[in-house]
DNA sequence: GTGAAAGCGCTAACAG
DNA sequence: CTGTTAGCGCTTTCAC
């Protein structure tokens, strides 16, 4: 099955290709009205489609942005990634989307991958605080500019626009104590996600607001899907510590351990408290029908998409950091 | 920033860029074993990255798939991604995705997009059930294979994987009543979603089955989004019927409608008891701690990445329709 | 306003 | 086993 090329066109109406791509492109400055318009009608009526490979190749780029997400569990990077894709189309760019999996291996494949469809830049959430860094830096110096969003890294050339985690999660812990919660176990992530260390932090320093002491033995490592925060809890449950608050790092692991805390029979959140954080979205099951405080992810892809747009348009423009902080909102639950 | 090509390589070595290209290629059959690990040592050294772009003007095509969804809010559509994603990875296929917004006019011009890219063959599950028909079956003309899962097409040269909506919606029905609940509530889809045509019809036929009346003023338009669900929800109850269970087409209009109940202070499930689809996922809010009867995305997405590269192999072959059923599995409600 | 020609990076005959 | 050559479809000088 063929396609229609300009030199179909061209052969059709007896001219040269040079005319055709120029009509084609809109040059209505270097084409006489008439040929042009004739130019036009000709190829839909063949139902011309540009091979945009070609313009491509000679154009050497690609008007494409790589998305680079770790999950799909969550539904952060979708919404992340419709509003990046509806952003980017009205600036002329295609996206193309790649899952990690929180496999370093894949992120770097997936990045590779980037690299020989020859993106014009790239919006990323990393999977491990460190494990691609060198890669990073290579795909920067060959001028493929990167973006980070939410989890980013440090030490990179590269702008990035996260939420303060540290702020949100203070609020989080700050709202169980409000509610009378004195025992809550915290479900930490893996000290390679700068995001974990950052909300371990602030639970600290939120007991310690309000005078409480930090008993190690309520931090406990709850991974990063739902079987390991199960299997978290059940642990923490073994030991036989009261509690009656949790605040887990991941929305998943926190899912876990709902689920398991229910099939032992506790009542949430009566009985045990939850709450999360999930990408930009701070989610506290605290209250049934309040249960999340919202910094919209709209405000995430826009900033992302503007500096990595402004990174590919001036490749020598200072690197950015955007922290989102206000803008909160509530949002009922669903 | 420039890139490394196989001509740099070439001179480097002071050798033809054939050899070269061939050596990439992993001809080992048509290349000297000690010219090979010369070229191959340099291309790395020198950060050598293919040009997909050139390969894919070459060779005519691109090993790329591309998926069309028409949202992600809902988890079904990013999941089949993940999975899809990963298993065409496996037989060298790129995948690029766009989302129409259950808009065919956004539709039309993702599919007019994967055209320019000149994809290899398309995913798609549709926002309209007529709008866009001939634009499908230009693109089937024109040789790029379509295969359509979960919401389907009819009167199309394509292959489809689709889930019993009939059966699976009776299922859900007869469900509710067995509960107990006898007045129903259908929030239907719109006419031009096969899917919401067939659920209609499964939901007459259940009550049917029971020797209940079907009182159309049951029957109410629901749309697609929480927002319609909501509306429609209002609208319902103002009408001062009597009700004592939700059968949803869409999970958002679910949603919607169950924000709203709530917010009037119905208690759910006890007082109204819900349930919807959600693309393979039967959802039944009827019993809080089991929630939903699945069928596995996997399985639909592992079926239609066949039917397409079977299709893309053998653009003669015969279309097929694969119908999931069976195989169903209780899950826990998170 | 239009055409001829060069070339983006790569592969695939075809010779040697 | 290796080199030469001819494009894939398009844009972009440079002439006319």
């Amino acid at each position: 099955m063929k396609y229609v090329t300009i030199i179909d066109i061209a052969k059709e109406l007896g001219i040269s290709k040079s005319t055709v791509s120029r009509a084609l492109a809109g040059d209505s400055h270097n084409v006489n009205a008439e040929t042009m318009r004739r130019i036009v009608e000709v190829a839909d009526r063949m139902g011309y489609q540009r091979n945009e490979l070609a313009v491509n190749l000679r154009r050497q780029h690609t008007q494409t942005i790589g998305i680079l997400i770790p999950e799909v569990v969550t539904t952060f990077f979708m919404n992340f990634i419709e509003h990046a894709q509806r952003l980017l189309r009205k600036d002329g760019y295609r996206v193309i989307v790649a899952i990690s999996n929180e496999d370093p291996e894949q992120e770097r494949e997936n990045l590779r991958m980037m690299e020989q469809c020859r993106v014009d830049g790239i919006l990323m959430s990393v999977c491990h605080h460190e494990a691609n860094i060198d890669c990073y830096q290579r795909m920067i110096r060959k001028g493929i500019p990167i973006t980070f969003f939410d989890r980013a890294v440090e030490g990179v050339e590269a702008s990035r626009v996260v939420v303060d985690d540290y702020i949100m999660s203070f609020l989080l812990v700050e709202a169980l104590i409000r509610k009378g919660r004195r025992r809550i176990v915290h479900l930490a992530g893996p000290k390679h996600v700068r995001n974990a260390v950052a909300r371990l932090q602030a639970y600290r320093d939120a007991l310690r607001k309000f005078g409480m002491e930090v008993d190690e033995r309520y931090i406990v490592a709850g991974g990063l899907n739902a079987e390991e925060g199960a299997a978290a809890m059940r642990r923490f449950v073994e030991g036989g510590l009261p509690f009656d608050a949790l605040f887990g790092f991941t929305e998943m692991a926190t899912l876990g351990a709902k689920s398991l805390l229910q099939q032992l029979g506790y009542r949430i959140p009566d009985e045990v408290a939850l709450c999360c954080m999930s990408g930009t979205t701070l989610c506290t099951l605290v209250h049934p029908e309040l249960t999340a405080v919202e910094q919209p992810v709209y405000a995430m892809a826009e900033t992302a998409c503007r500096l990595l747009i402004h990174q590919i348009e001036h490749p020598d423009a200072p690197k950015e950091e955007v922290v989102l902080r206000g803008d909160l909102r509530f949002r009922a639950s669903t």
